[in-house]
DNA sequence: CTTGACCTTCCCGTCACTGGAACCCCCATT
DNA sequence: AATGGGGGTTCCAGTGACGGGAAGGTCAAG
């Protein structure tokens, strides 16, 4: 398969691919004429790295994951541990931004939005005082 | 004053305040030394900027909304409208990352995080079928 | 006079790609 | 045989909002 095929398969833009292989998350074979040849194996990680980055893993995350999925003698724990780590950075971000949303709306909604300048939000950024 | 002492007063790092000096947002004077000088004004815009972004408003927002903060004949509205879009945001992204959660949580509390290589999160990650 | 804290500019690195240029390859049509 | 179009390739630059660190100028204190 060629990376428009992979592509279409995995949903993966073709410069993610590329960029996939030049760091080595993926080793695809060349074809003489120096086109990437993908394997089922290739595509099954790749598809593999799609479903982690939809989780939001980071990029080293996902290696780590790859290396344990491929580990047939890996232990549950690593694997449980790294979801952990992130599931929090999920968790901490959710509760930053509905911190923001908060605020936010409160002021919004404080705000008339008509054409005269008072303006809640603007004093509160001002520092309101 | 000093970038150092603006640094303390706002709490943003020097390193920023001299960014935003590049990307035009404050214009500090200049001593004789080459160090710049800040006067109130210049402290003022950094807070409103501080708290700007703390709210998640990215570097155009706030130029924008310094702008309308400036203009004595802005209407309401379009400041309301700039807050508007940006909570909508927001709010995507805490739906985003409410279903990386939901679907991560369930994965971790499935994983029994022993020293067995059986693991849910890696058989979903790779297709689970 | 020297030390150390502060300031300056400049350049590179972050993260995970994306866009674009310049070029090669293969198949089909004229 | 030439041409056109739709693949593919590499490499370079840019994104957002800074942060790290080097190399060097400035200033007050001891």
């Amino acid at each position: 398969m060629n990376i428009g095929d992979v592509s279409a398969r995995t949903g993966l833009p073709a410069k993610t691919i590329r960029y996939y292989e030049d760091i080595n998350l993926i080793k695809p074979m060349r074809d003489d004429n120096g086109y990437r040849r993908f394997r089922d194996q290739d595509v099954h990680k790749l598809n593999f790295l799609g479903r982690a980055r939809a989780l939001g893993f980071t990029i080293e995350d996902c290696r780590t994951l790859m290396a344990l999925y491929e580990d047939e003698t890996r232990a549950s724990a690593d694997v449980k541990r790294v979801a952990r780590d992130h599931l929090a950075q999920i968790e901490a971000k959710i509760a930053d931004l509905k911190a923001m949303r908060d605020t936010l709306s409160h002021l919004v909604d404080a705000c008339a939005g008509d054409d005269r300048p008072d303006c809640p939000i603007l004093q509160d950024l001002g520092g309101k005082s």
